[in-house]
DNA sequence: GTTATTTTAGAATGATCGATCAAAAAACTT
DNA sequence: AAGTTTTTTGATCGATCATTCTAAAATAAC
């Protein structure tokens, strides 16, 4: 064997991933990501192949860490429509404004046009998914979701409402209105108390 | 006074505008323009000053042309709640799978990161944020919209809804899916017949 | 028709892009 | 300790970036 790599796997992956979530795919340059990532060029291209590389490796980290990880603290399998509510608040409590935005939405958008977008965004929204239908469906089924309800219509709602809340979060929407259209929207699917 | 243009404004500004919605801004060269366009290099820099001021015009001309006139088309003033459905069903009816995109979306999401978006994106929620206000606040009135909805709430999770939908299209969702979303959504707005 | 003024076309600018390479540095194997 | 393999580094590659510039083409004004 050779030398043993010095940089610590996760933190330059989180590095690089703020940097991609930031500032997007093409805009960022090799020269941002050896800032964001504090490795040389050189080591990049030894680690991950190319840029594209980095981006898929970053983009696995973040649906990994931060999008399992948000639904785990706040929507896990038991925590019920409550746990749905506090999972979209938590999208309003971003550090830095929001700015570091979502990388399943921005990706999304950069790449959709041209190319199907990469992987990590097919992955993401299955994952946003299949969690919101998982919940629903329970809530339906301990009789806490409003009588009337499709859980499947209402979870391709949660979905796009999602999506739509980062835009606006990103667009520099007040925080304090998206709160109000989330706990109305979530008030509207709780059955009554 | 000298020689005189030979372009056709109407058509370099929804060239310029369709090529910026495909491929957002940093990812499209000003020779991508020039073929977008007709218009060559030294043309672009004579008539726009610069590649920002050619976006702030092809922006302007979305808000103008494509957004404006698509409320129009679909929602005017007194298309009630069946106009507003239309105007989201629209969306999915893009040319090109919809690999346009909406430039107030897009733009959010480009440059939301880092600077404040572009004066664009502001103006064009803006009136889209009006015209559901103003159409939900009519049926309300009229007593179209179901009994005990705020329309001003309602207009918020349309907006979001809008924005949602169009990241959806842009990551290749199936648009029967996203119609199905749209409808079950309106049935619910509007009061039962 | 001549002059003045603007728009064109296309070459050329320096800067920066993603990517490569050769040599130095480091650590495991023997 | 010697040798081998890998990582790191920093210079460097050609390509492409946004932009500028020069000169030709074209039209309005006189």
């Amino acid at each position: 064997m050779g030398r043993t790599r010095e940089y610590d796997d996760n933190a330059v992956l989180t590095g690089a991933m703020e940097a991609f979530r930031r500032k997007g795919y093409v805009a960022l340059s090799i020269r941002d990501l050896e800032e964001a990532t504090g490795l040389k060029a050189g080591s990049i291209y030894n680690s991950f192949g190319d840029k594209a590389g980095l981006f898929a490796a970053a983009f696995s980290h973040y649906n990994r860490v931060v999008l399992l990880r948000r639904i785990a603290e706040h929507a896990g399998a038991t925590a019920g429509l409550a746990g749905l509510r506090a999972l979209f608040l938590s999208l309003l409590r971003e550090p830095n404004d929001g700015s570091f935005g979502c990388l399943i939405t921005n990706a999304a958008i950069e790449f959709g046009g041209c190319d199907r977008p990469p992987s990590g965004v097919e992955e993401g929204l299955r994952v946003l998914s299949e969690t919101l239908t998982g919940r629903l469906m329970s809530a339906s089924s301990a009789g806490t979701l409003r009588a009337g309800i499709d859980p499947v219509l209402a979870a391709m709602r949660l979905a796009a409402m999602y999506q739509g809340i980062l835009v606006l979060v990103r667009a520099g929407q007040e925080k304090a209105q998206l709160e109000r259209l989330i706990n109305s929207e979530f008030d509207i699917l709780e059955r009554d108390r």
